[in-house]
DNA sequence: GGCCGGTTTTGATCCAGGTCAAAACCAGTG
DNA sequence: CACTGGTTTTGACCTGGATCAAAACCGGCC
């Protein structure tokens, strides 16, 4: 039996998105609770929480207290080498869950900040866990969730280990496009929220071959740019750059 | 508030290291325990399975069953591209837990195969997510190891995305190390199960840059290399390359 | 409006690591 | 033991993306 291919890079967070708000009532559990477990979900997320743009939701090193559901906005997540280097692990937007990597020693181990206002609920880890205890439907959503990232991160070392800085940027886009679409804006218009060396910093490259990269596929006919403004022209175009049929 | 480096490449799996024994009894679970929750935790993992050298323990695209655990051997796991480009997204050892990746969408998106002959015990899947919900310390744990992994991608994603070949190396090699001696082995002296163009592949490079670069520690009096033995002969040489101090 | 700091684009040049090729080596196997 | 196929090493050369530099652009603020 061959193998299979398992992950196209657009495909990172293409379940992630399927919830498309913020708590975790809307976003993402299966029907079938019954009033009072939905209560209690409901009372889970029922705090919400402002963050305003160059703020960190939490930074390395802080005690994980809760997880944090993104209502409204869009963050970035970096690892920072000791020397100063900042590794870009992913971009977050509505319906997304953060802080999952603190929960394996109890501490943060990346920065997360607001690349523009944002509201976040805040989710005490305690009581998710007591839930997820007691309600069946949350434990598995719980677990795919975690789950999900983890797979997400292998589409990232794909892209990293094995791509060319096309590939990466075209995996990039589509990814965004996706990711937008799931939530119910244009897939084919938005804006980057961040700049081309958080992008870069994500992709392993560097901002000016950024740069570079989206001019070549605006010369190509592929997408128009200008600054942050994106509109994919060819999104098929785009997907034959990183080996996908339409 | 300065940022704190929050990952050292070497810290991959730092924590993933001190279980030193596959079953998640004697592995991972804290103390305390009650005699009926240890028989049970013991039926949960009381399947063992052998895996042969060269065959796969999943294949991606498989069911998920259940989660692994490697009692002794080694192994890879990687994700494939359409095209057929390979990315390594881990190597295994004694005490790794397997198969997370699957609960997100209830399919293996990697392969896993076995670089030699090894033993795994099988986990059903079903079983550890009913106990969990009794067992509050399995939970934990449960949820610890899941968050470890991902930890674990973001270091994999800070080498891919910003070291140079040599540090990915020594950060690769360190690694190693450090899991080696957690489990009781040399830390100092041991084989490499997998070839250089996997090394190269986990680490985004081509087997000869792992090559030259082995040659190049060697003829530095940092390692020596002698096909896959390993014998780091500077261990804080190796860490000076990544920037820590001894 | 004009100024200012951060961001983006573009060009010229450089170099780390890739590619191609060949030889050496090594572990099985008959 | 010699043969065989996979692995590793090493050399010569090439190239994609990095680096360095400068100009253009853009949004916020006085």
């Amino acid at each position: 039996m061959p193998t299979q291919p398992c992950l196209t890079p657009v495909d990172f967070n293409k379940l992630q998105s399927v919830c498309s708000a913020c708590s975790l009532r809307e976003l993402c559990l299966p029907a079938g609770l019954d009033p009072e477990e939905l209560a209690q979900v409901d009372q889970l997320v029922n705090r919400r929480q402002p963050v305003k743009r160059g703020d960190y939701l939490y930074r390395a090193g802080a005690a994980l207290r809760s997880l944090y559901a993104i209502r409204t906005g869009f963050m970035k997540s970096s690892v920072l080498h000791e020397d100063g280097r900042e590794q870009v692990a992913g971009f977050h937007m509505m319906g997304d869950l953060l802080g999952l990597d603190a929960i394996s020693t109890g501490q943060h181990m990346c920065d997360t900040l607001a690349l523009e206002d944002s509201e976040v609920c805040e989710i005490p880890f305690a009581v998710l866990e007591r839930l997820s205890r007691e309600i069946p439907s949350l434990q598995q959503h719980f677990h795919r969730i975690m789950s999900r990232e983890i797979v997400r991160d292998y589409g990232v070392m794909l892209l990293l280990g094995s791509m060319r800085a096309e590939e990466r940027l075209a995996a990039f886009l589509l990814n965004l496009s996706q990711r937008f679409a799931a939530r119910g804006y244009s897939s084919l218009e938005f804006n980057l929220r961040m700049t081309r060396e958080e992008i870069g910093s994500f992709l392993g490259l560097k901002l000016e071959t950024i740069s570079r990269v989206l001019s070549h596929f605006q010369d190509q006919g592929l997408i128009e740019v200008r600054n942050k403004r994106i509109r994919i022209a060819s999104i098929d175009g785009l997907r034959a750059l990183i080996g996908q049929q339409a």
